[in-house]
DNA sequence: AGAAAAAAATGAACAATGTTCAAATTGAAA
DNA sequence: TTTCAATTTGAACATTGTTCATTTTTTTCT
């Protein structure tokens, strides 16, 4: 019994290291991201800043992709936390595609650089985002599809999800230009009176 | 001889050939970019293709991104040409906007590479897009605002200039979502359909 | 036209950066 | 402790944007 303890725990210092070495190395590109954006990433800050040599980050990321996907999947993990207040604390289905939009405008205005990273990122040419991280962003469009469903209950499946989608798609159109500062020179006050009423505009438009 | 000699003094061939040198340049890298997409761009490739050294890229523009921003006034040119046809052919301010969303899809459509670097590419952290780049963009919101301005006389110069900025913002988030393949697996004439009835539903929003 | 000066083109060299790999280090087992 | 395997390391490599001394071309002057 003793012994046989000894052995998972020493086993285990590898697995807990190595763990602890991924750990550091999202958190420190996230850093970097949030510091200089995603062009400003660069592997050699990324290792120094977790403490490891350069070669390491390499022995627990297959490339600098794969090190971005996840800080983006941490990135949307607290973007869909952020969405679950207004989608729970809704009086009306209006109200929750109204709210669910502010929070995500408030969400990219507080977190610009990383909020940026989640869709400025490409994956080289040829090579598709894995389905892991696909079903993660994915899974935003249910947020919009939850109140659609109820403002428009003779909506077949598909095309809930196709409107859902294309809802969402404007949403982000709208936010992604607002964090342009070059070519919108407005308040976060007024971005968000002009969200709300687009979004209030289209419900109204629905029914 | 004499003849030939004046005759090249007076035809200014310095000019000359430096024109056709940033004509060539342009023209390749627009090439490059339509085969292997802004993220396969590579200064000897343009040079090679334009048939110059690759140090002459760079006595005609200041740096890559420069290049790539005159590959994207052109795009730009010929997506506002696309427009004009939608524009003016209108028979009522709703079927202006919904033809200039479905023919905005179209263009993306139709030049996918092209259209993904207008808004893919990004200046060096720090630098700015130069203005006369800025207001070719601002330029499509015009688009809008004319038909807008029928269907809301009402709306101020500033406040008409918002919701024009608004709703491009979200026709485009909805064509920008509709070119990722791996998010949006739907035949054109679906994906034309569903941005048709996004616009009917905001313009009927609005009234 | 020919020589001299100015301008432009060239491509080798440089700097930055992602990635690999042989050697060194460290953890696991006996 | 000793041995073996896994891991870590950072120097070296490959690719790419950019620069600059040198060469070539164009213009100017006589």
């Amino acid at each position: 019994m003793f012994k046989l303890k000894v052995f998972w725990l020493m086993a285990g210092v590898r697995e807990t290291k190595r763990e602890a070495l991924r750990t550091s190395l999202i958190e420190a590109a996230k850093g970097r991201i949030e510091m200089s954006g995603l062009g400003g990433l660069r592997a050699r800050d990324v290792a120094a800043d977790a403490g490891c040599a350069l070669g390491s980050l390499y022995t627990v990321f297959k490339d600098i992709d794969e090190l971005i996907l996840h800080v983006n999947s941490q990135t949307l993990a607290r973007l869909r936390a952020a969405l679950d207040l207004p989608a729970n604390a809704a009086t009306s289905p209006k109200e929750s595609l109204v709210e669910l939009a502010c929070e995500y405008l408030k969400f990219a205005a507080n977190h610009k650089k990383l909020w940026a990273a989640l869709f400025d990122h490409r994956m080289p040419e040829g090579v598709a985002v894995p389905d892991w991280h696909v079903s993660e962003l994915v899974v935003l469009f249910q947020y919009i599809a939850i109140p659609l469903a109820q403002l428009q209950p003779e909506l077949g499946k598909e095309a809930l999800a196709n409107r859902s989608r294309t809802l969402f798609a404007a949403v982000h159109g709208i936010v992604s230009m607002s964090m342009e500062d070059r070519l919108v020179a407005v308040p976060l006050e007024e971005l968000e009176d002009q969200l709300r009423l687009f979004v209030e505009t289209f419900v109204k438009g629905m029914t």
